[in-house]
DNA sequence: AGCATTGTTTCACA
DNA sequence: TTGTGAAACAATGC
């Protein structure tokens, strides 16, 4: 699930537990946690409480109170925040806090490429999709000799755009996935950003980047919800692209 | 059975 | 040294 828009909707769910005195930690998964040793993250964050939650992109942190360090969580590829729900089956939740009085917030990840960490590190990571200036925009984007939607995909570039995404505004921008990045024009470059930002916008507002006007075409034989043109198929930037070759001309 | 997967990091190579 | 692309990572679902 996790793109841009449900790392949002994650921060927000953060945003509950707020405040809570933290009483207990289950950082015993080594993998989600690594490279710390099981009970570091305990010992960093009990008896503490949670600030603040910010989000960068899909990378979410979340301070704590009176100087304490910050909590890293990131949702990998099928992770999701789950506020006082009950604790999931095959340890499934990967990753949880409890506070006082008995409610619970877990990283929930059946895939386990989640991550949780103290003081997460984001000296690597781009300016957030969705907030990104113009001329910032045409500058880091509109460069390189790379496939355009290997340079969306790309977050150290910016933040935030994964292959749903990615394909969903390139095709609303009427822009081919395997353009030279550095090649497109200001006027092109403009348009991706406004479908961008628009894009996000929507599946922020819908729920997930799933509502996507281009997600249900987004199969084998699938046809261009707008000109009904039969999509085309390629591996992009390592991921499986689809996009209407009439209307996303090369 | 085999392959694909809404992600990130690491490594090899030009 | 920098940029790019592929593989590794873990586990599940079709």
């Amino acid at each position: 699930m996790p793109e841009l828009p449900e790392a949002e909707r994650a921060r927000q769910q953060i945003e509950r537990v707020l405040g809570r005195e933290i009483v207990a930690v289950d950082d015993r998964d080594t993998y989600v946690c690594r490279p710390h040793a099981p009970g570091e993250i305990a010992a960093a964050l009990t008896g503490r409480r949670l600030t603040r939650a910010h989000r960068r992109g899909k990378f979410l942190w979340v301070e704590t109170d009176e100087g304490g360090p910050e909590l890293g969580l990131h949702l990998g590829m099928a992770g999701r925040i789950a506020v006082d729900e009950d604790e999931a089956p095959r340890q499934w939740d990967r990753f949880a806090l409890e506070f006082a009085g008995g409610g619970r917030m877990a990283l929930r990840d059946k895939r386990r490429l989640g991550r949780a960490v103290i003081e997460p590190d984001f000296s690597h990571v781009g300016p957030d999709a969705a907030e990104v200036g113009r001329q910032a925009f045409r500058d880091r984007v509109g460069r390189g000799s790379t496939a355009l939607k290997a340079r969306l995909l790309d977050q150290g570039v910016i933040a935030g755009v994964g292959n749903l995404l990615a394909d969903e505004t390139l095709w609303r921008a009427r822009l081919s996935p395997r353009r030279v990045a550095g090649e497109l024009s200001e006027d092109e470059l403009d348009r991706l950003r406004r479908e961008l930002r628009a894009a996000t916008r929507d599946a922020i507002r819908n729920g997930g980047v799933h509502t996507g006007r281009f997600m249900p075409a987004r199969e084998r034989a699938g046809r261009c919800p707008r000109c009904r043109t039969e999509l085309a198929r390629a591996t992009i930037g390592g991921r499986t692209t689809y996009w209407c070759p009439r209307c996303q001309p090369d």
